[in-house]
DNA sequence: TGACATTAGTTTGTTGTCAAACTAATCAGT
DNA sequence: ACTGATTAGTTTGACAACAAACTAATGTCA
């Protein structure tokens, strides 16, 4: 499928960044889980608790995808699941203990990542990349 | 896994290409195949034949992978795959004329891709975005 | 020449992901 | 209040992708 240059570019970043995560993830002892269930911890670290359909659409999965995610996360113990009182078809995530303490691990992670990416590129070019991907982002 | 944004965004374009190319390949009645099919294509279409290696190096993914990868190609008939004469552990992989064949589509699958891409991005800035994107691909 | 290392590919098992079909709850309009 | 439409989430089945363990062929070097 010969994208061109940027968007072939876009991918492989795409997947060492992926694959930077998974290492680690294990690292940390952590590798049970993935990229995937670590964004939504960060979301839920950030946010308080989230409905399943939000969870969605702030990692951009299909709402199956979510489901299984999160099935993954209770099963280890990080999340917990409970029904919104005011409408029975919401459930609402919220992070347990144990998935609270996965704070430090994920700031120190994230940080090396983005110390790891950004080495030799200024604030100046950063914002212009920023502008720039958000662009092509909006028009794709 | 809070990403920051730049990384983010990478990840949220190279998701948006890639659900385009899969309905764009369902268009095209070449829907039995993936984005990842396409790429071993398009590496066929430019270079004639290549072993299974050459194949996992292009397009960045376990070795595993592309032997899965060609086994649907070559169900569908759209590669084969031979033995080197010379080293007995090589297969070398070439298009059928039926593989031949999808060159039209996907020349048309990528020009539309990239025009949609990059409406609203000017020359300059894609030169700006080609080289900004090579070196943090490279730090990274 | 023979033992060991390297290389090319495959197999096996697991996982994240999606789409489509489904259930159950809520909403909207008559 | 009923009917039909919409919404939230789950289930099922399929598939791309990976890693680890494996087979088979080739290379190396003593």
């Amino acid at each position: 499928m010969k994208k061109d240059n940027i968007l072939f570019i876009i991918g492989r970043i795409h997947y060492k960044a992926h694959r930077f995560l998974v290492k680690e993830l294990k690292k940390h002892n952590i590798g049970a889980i993935s990229p995937s269930h670590g964004e939504i911890i960060g979301a839920l670290l950030i946010r308080g608790s989230l409905q399943m359909k939000e969870i969605a659409e702030i990692i951009d999965k299909d709402k199956s995808t979510i489901t299984s995610l999160i099935k993954k996360l209770i099963a280890l113990d990080y999340v917990e699941k409970q029904k919104d009182m005011n409408d029975n078809r919401i459930s609402m995530i919220s992070l347990t203990a144990k998935g609270k303490a996965l704070k430090a691990s994920f700031l120190e992670i994230s940080g090396k990542l983005v110390t790891r990416a950004y080495q030799g590129i200024s604030e100046q070019e950063k914002e212009i990349l920023n502008i720039l991907l958000t662009k092509l982002n909006k028009s794709i």
